[in-house]
DNA sequence: CCGCAGGTGTGATGCACATCACAGTAAAAT
DNA sequence: ATTTTACTGTGATGTGCATCACACCTGCGG
């Protein structure tokens, strides 16, 4: 499901096919099923992930053994320990499925060939990271104004289609809550 | 001073003297006094700004007028509301001197042609870009796991020179503490 | 020299949300 | 079909932090 990619990139730059096919070589297909790992924590993160199909969660589970979720990836979200991919250290999240989940991997090294050779593989690295940078202001700014039926409802307003997808549990992981608060806001 | 921002970009891209001469003549200087603001909330955000010499702060006033910090801006720092910078929106954050400080300011349009001209600073920017998404990914982290205490030990950990610089009012309201509790905490 | 504003500490009180505990329903596993 | 495991709701109680109120101190401008 390479087709995906090609329209998610071109969202953001033009692309020929044969620029894309150039492209594409640098992807691997992997499958997951629910509950299976991407990423565990402790241990390397070789791969930057583009969900194809499915869903995922990155988080982080604290001192206490509660989990804080950092981020979902669904489809066209691109997701990894980016601090573990970069700097070649072991992971501080663990990435797992919540559904059976289909992915394009890239290895570090592969992203960093692609870019050298396609220069419009790295503006549009650029502009993913800036607007990715944006979005997590937004959701600071969101942790530090607001109460949690605020957050809440800026959440079911932002990804209508999350809820449906994923366990009330989860969504409480995500913006901070505990899962008993979140049950009582309607 | 381009020194700075020579030695800025270096740490991340090397540069020859005759590459960073072209680089610097996309921004210009300026001054500010200490209250005076770089952007206001509700005016445009034509520039992003370097940080030469001294200290910022960007902030959001909430409904009751309340502000929240989303970032301290010192030495070597870039700054501005990237969401009207890149959109051409007006700008919903605003960015003000809590010292005296000198900047060195480029347009958007300016910052395309530069990354257009010089591939390096692309280069340098996705990096940038990349390393500001993990730090805000860290503070994300730090929000949803940490009480109020241990925010603040490690805001003195990652900053120790900022206590120093800005009163801990303008501390709480970067952790989303009320001034009150930040003084109970030591 | 005095008045005033900005920054800080500290008590009293209140509230939003966490935690603990239990129950019920739905879905998955055997 | 039966057990087990998720997921959700809801009461009772606890607590971290906000809010309100006031006092003190320091630096600054008139």
């Amino acid at each position: 499901m390479l087709t995906t990619l090609k329209q998610h990139i071109e969202q953001l730059v033009p692309l020929t096919d044969a620029e894309f096919a150039q492209i594409a070589s640098f992807f691997t297909e992997k499958k997951f099923k629910k509950h299976q790992f991407l990423i565990q924590e402790g241990e390397a993160a070789p791969y930057e992930f583009f969900v194809v199909k499915g869903l995922v969660k990155a988080y982080h589970t604290d001192t206490d053994g509660k989990t804080h979720i950092l981020q979902f990836g669904q489809e066209q979200w691109w997701i990894t320990d980016y601090q573990a991919f970069y700097s070649g250290a072991t992971a501080t999240l663990a990435i797992d499925c919540i559904e059976d989940t289909h992915v394009l991997c890239i290895t570090r090294a592969n992203r960093e060939l692609l870019c050298a050779n396609q220069r419009k593989m790295e503006q549009f690295y650029l502009k993913k990271s800036s607007f990715g940078y944006m979005a997590l202001q937004r959701r600071i700014l969101s942790l530090l104004t607001t109460n949690a039926k605020e957050r809440y409802e800026q959440l079911l307003l932002q990804y209508p289609g999350l809820i449906n997808r994923v366990p009330k549990t989860l969504i409480a992981a995500y913006l901070g809550l505990s899962r008993e608060t979140l049950s009582r806001l309607s």
